[in-house]
Parts: C-alpha cells; sequence; structure tokens
DNA sequence: ATGATATTGATAATTCATTATCACAAAATT
DNA sequence: AATTTTGTGATAATGAATTATCAATATCAT
C-alpha cells in the first residue's frame, strides 16, 4: 500500500488546493492538464480514488454531476452556476429544517443547493 | 401526434396519483405491475417521456437517482428515507437563504433534501 | 366491424461514466 | 547504477440507464 509520489497526484492535489471547489473528473483533468499536459483521464480516476481512500477527498452529487471535494472542510452547502456549470463552497446553514420534518419522520442529515449564477458570470457576461 | 389511451399509460398515471410522491422507472414499473403484470420497462420509459412533453411530469434527481413527480405541485423540498429508499415530498420552506449567497452572487433556485427515515421504517423495524 | 396507425413488449443498441489491461516509464530501494 | 515495484497513458471492457428496432397487438375514426 505505500503511495509514490508522482508529478501527476501532486497536481491533482494542488489543484483542489488552488481552486478550492468541488471538481469533476473533467475540471481535474484539465486543470492539471495546464501542468502536465499529457495527464491521462485514467490517472485522474486512479488518483482521485486513492486520494479518497487516503481521506483526503470525499465524493458529492451536484447539478446531476459527481464531484470531488477536500475532506476536511466541515458541515457546508454548495451553490451552483448555471452558466460556467462550476460549484462552489457556501459556508453556514439554514434555520427552520426540523419544521419541515413530517410526524414520525426521523431526520438525520440535509443537504442544500443553491443554483443561479457565479460572481465571475454576473459581471463577465460570457462567464468564467 | 395524437395521443391514445391504453391501460397501460393510465394505469401509470394512476400509480403517481396513489403514491402521491416521486417515483424512479424501478418503482413504476413495479408499482403498475400491480395491475399490469406484462408491463414492459421500455413502456414505461416512453410512457414517462411522453407524460414529460405533455406536461404531466417533471424529473428530479434525489439521493443519485432520477424520479418522476406531478408537475402541478407547487415549491416544495424532498425528504429521503435512507432504509427503504424512497422519497416524499415535504411542503414548506427554510428561512435565512439569502444569508448564504456570496457577494455578488446572484441566487435562482435552490433544492433542499433531508434525508433520514421515513415513519413506516421508523416503526415498523423493517422497513415499509 | 374494418382499416389505418399508434402502442406495446422483448431485446438489441447506444450512451456515458468508470474500471481493467498491459506495455512502458518513473520512483523508491538496494 | 541496477533492480524492484508502482504509476502512467492509451484504450478496451464493463455496467447501468436509457433509447431504438420491429413484429405483434390494441385503439380510434370511419
Amino acid at each position: 500500500m505505500s503511495r509514490r509520489s508522482t508529478k501527476q497526484r501532486e497536481s491533482i492535489r494542488s489543484v483542489f488546493e488552488r481552486e478550492g471547489r468541488p471538481l469533476s473528473t473533467g475540471e481535474i483533468h484539465e486543470l492539471a492538464r495546464e501542468c502536465i499536459p499529457g495527464l491521462g483521464i485514467a490517472t485522474v480516476y486512479r488518483t482521485v480514488k486513492s486520494l479518497i481512500e487516503e481521506g483526503w477527498l470525499v465524493s458529492i452529487r451536484v447539478a446531476g454531476t459527481t464531484r470531488y471535494e477536500r475532506a476536511n472542510i466541515g458541515h457546508h452547502h454548495h451553490f451552483h452556476c448555471g452558466e460556467c456549470d462550476r460549484t462552489f463552497d457556501i459556508p453556514g446553514c439554514v434555520e427552520g429544517l426540523n419544521k419541515l420534518v413530517p410526524d414520525h419522520f426521523r431526520l438525520i442529515s440535509h443537504e442544500l443547493t443553491l443554483v443561479g449564477v457565479c460572481a465571475s458570470c454576473t459581471t463577465s457576461a460570457s462567464g468564467i
């Protein structure tokens, strides 16, 4: 189970650190290719899987696609931009959740996704 | 584009009216088979597609699977039971959403999913 | 009831995301 | 530096969900 340090692996790690938001395999591939042009998609999948086993990433689903984000960021929710299809983490939570729970239902967790337009898409009409 | 009234189609419609909750293609198939044992899965997909075009159903994604629900039920959210894997509609909404929106982001809509255990699974430990 | 045509059921085909394979390259160990 | 072993990239294979195909059947207008 020894894990070697390769430039592919470190480059994928740094993509997450640089972006600070959930990324799909496609986004990871695209962003990490900026440093390592030859990076293969299989390596992205393998590395993501390994970073999950390692406890460094977790997988989430937002807007119909699987994305991965850092595992250590605590309770938060997501904002999904319909223009650029990027997902962002947002801190904080809402009130009044318990009022929504039907009688005799037991609430364990919840997921909230805000949908709209992100800051960069709002200003530069073209997006990103 | 004339639409014929078949027992398959009506049976799928009545399954939604009877259950009153979002249903996956698997659930539709299973439930409608109670009336029409020979119902094929292709007919489920075809009919769902047609009911969506007709504006009678909309598709949603909850807990990783696509489900369909009546189109006319207004703003609401979902409760997903982790025991029986069923999804329920819940009326009402939460407060404090605007506080979560980052600066210069524009909020258009939101989706909230409560996850837990439904009433029937809470009482009959076996679920359903 | 008859004919025209939409619908059905079984299943093959497609799509898309993910995983397996394998020869070669890169790390770690010696 | 040589050896061992893991990681990589290209691509084939897989799996799951959905759609297309087509002969047989059911519906509707006449």
